[in-house]
DNA sequence: CGCTTTTGACCGGCGC
DNA sequence: GCGCCGGTCAAAAGCG
C-alpha cells in the first residue's frame, strides 16, 4: 500500500437537525488518482495491518476491514460543522489512534460477553428436529464456495442515537455483545422483499459519542418514498435514481454528484472549517459533505 | 393483527 | 477436535 496517507476524518451534521453527524475515513491520493483501487477496495479490504485504526477508534476487530489501511502515526482531521458549535473545541480530536493502539492490548473494561455459549443446545435439540432439518438449511451450503462478500462501506457518526436515519426501513435481526466494548452491536437488514442489504450499527468503546455504521450489499430498490421524518424527499431527484452497478469507484462518482446538492447550511458551516483545510482537504470536504445523504443511494443496483 | 424488537440458540470459520 | 467468535435464525414478546 501506500505511504502518503492523507486520511481525513470527516464530520457533517444532518442537514434537517437531527441528531448524529457523518465521520468519514479519507484517503487523498487514492481518491484523486483513479490508478488505485476504489475506495471501497481501500476502506475495506486493508488486510495487512488489521485493525490498527480500528482499534484506536474502540472498533471491535472484526470493524476492522474498514478502517484497517490507516496508518496510526497519522492524525485524522475531523471537520466538525453545524449547529453544535462548542463541540467543535471539545471535540477536535475525538480521537487519537496513536495513542490508543499502544495500549489497546489492555483487556475489556466491561466484557459482557463472558456468560455466553456455556449452554449448550438442551431446550429445543429434539429428535423430531433431525426428522424435518429443513429448518436452517434455507442456507446456500456449496461446500467449499465462501459465501461471496457483499461490497461494504462502513462511517462514523457522533450521534446520540445508535440507529441513525438513513432514508431506507432496516428490520433489526440481532445483537451481539462486542468483544472488549461495552456496547453491543445491532444488526439490521432492509425490510424491502429481496433486498440483500445489511447493516451493523455498533458504538466506539473509546469515544461512545461515535457510532460505527458498516453496510454491507446493495440496494435494489429506491428509498421509500413514505419514511419517517421524510428523508427520501430531502434527497434531490436524482439521487432517487439508481447508480450504474459499477459502484466500486464511487468516490469519482460522488464527486461529480455531490456539489449540486450542497444546502446552505451545510455551505456555510463547511466554510467555516475548511478554511484550516488544505485545498485538497477542501476539496474533497466539499464533495462529500453530503454523504451522509449520499450513503444509501451508492447501493442502488440498476434495475433490470 | 401485522410488524418490529428481543434474545438465546445455532452455524460456520478460524486458530490452537 | 475443540473452543472461541462473529453472524444469523426464529420463537416469543412488544407495540401501535
Amino acid at each position: 500500500m501506500s505511504e502518503d496517507f492523507r486520511d481525513l476524518y470527516y464530520h457533517q451534521p444532518y442537514q434537517d437537525g437531527r441528531h448524529g453527524s457523518i465521520n468519514m475515513i479519507l484517503n487523498s491520493s487514492h481518491m484523486l488518482d483513479p490508478s488505485y483501487m476504489s475506495f471501497t477496495d481501500c476502506l475495506l479490504e486493508g488486510s495487512s495491518d488489521q485493525g490498527t485504526f480500528a482499534r484506536g477508534f474502540g472498533l471491535s476487530p472484526s470493524s476492522s476491514e474498514a478502517f484497517s489501511l490507516v496508518k496510526d502515526e497519522q492524525k485524522p482531521v475531523v471537520i466538525e460543522a453545524a449547529g453544535d458549535h462548542q463541540a467543535c473545541a471539545s471535540h477536535e480530536t475525538p480521537v487519537t489512534p496513536n495513542s490508543s493502539i499502544s495500549s489497546s492490548s489492555t483487556e475489556a473494561v466491561g466484557d459482557e460477553d463472558s456468560n455466553k455459549g456455556k449452554k449448550d443446545k438442551q431446550l429445543k435439540e429434539t429428535q423430531e428436529e433431525d426428522a424435518l432439518s429443513p429448518k436452517k438449511e434455507n442456507k446456500p451450503k456449496k461446500k467449499g464456495e465462501k459465501k461471496e462478500r457483499q461490497p461494504r462501506f462502513a462511517f462514523m457518526t457522533k450521534s446520540e442515537v445508535d440507529h441513525l436515519e438513513d432514508g431506507y426501513r432496516w428490520r433489526k435481526y440481532g445483537q451481539k455483545a462486542v468483544k472488549n466494548s461495552p456496547y453491543p452491536r445491532s444488526y439490521y437488514r432492509c425490510t424491502t422483499q429481496k433486498c440483500p442489504v445489511k447493516k451493523r450499527v455498533e458504538r466506539s468503546f473509546q469515544d461512545p459519542a461515535i457510532v460505527i455504521t458498516t453496510y454491507e450489499g446493495t440496494h435494489n430498490h429506491h428509498v421509500p418514498a413514505t419514511l419517517r421524518g421524510n428523508v427520501a424527499g430531502m434527497l434531490p431527484p436524482s439521487m432517487l435514481t439508481p447508480m450504474p452497478l459499477g459502484v466500486p469507484n464511487f468516490p469519482q462518482e460522488l464527486i461529480v454528484q455531490m456539489p449540486q446538492f450542497y444546502s446552505q447550511a451545510s455551505a456555510n458551516t463547511s466554510s467555516m472549517y475548511q478554511q484550516n483545510l488544505t485545498p485538497l482537504q477542501q476539496l474533497q470536504f466539499h464533495d462529500y459533505g453530503l454523504l451522509q445523504d449520499i450513503v444509501p443511494s451508492m447501493f442502488f443496483k440498476q434495475e433490470p
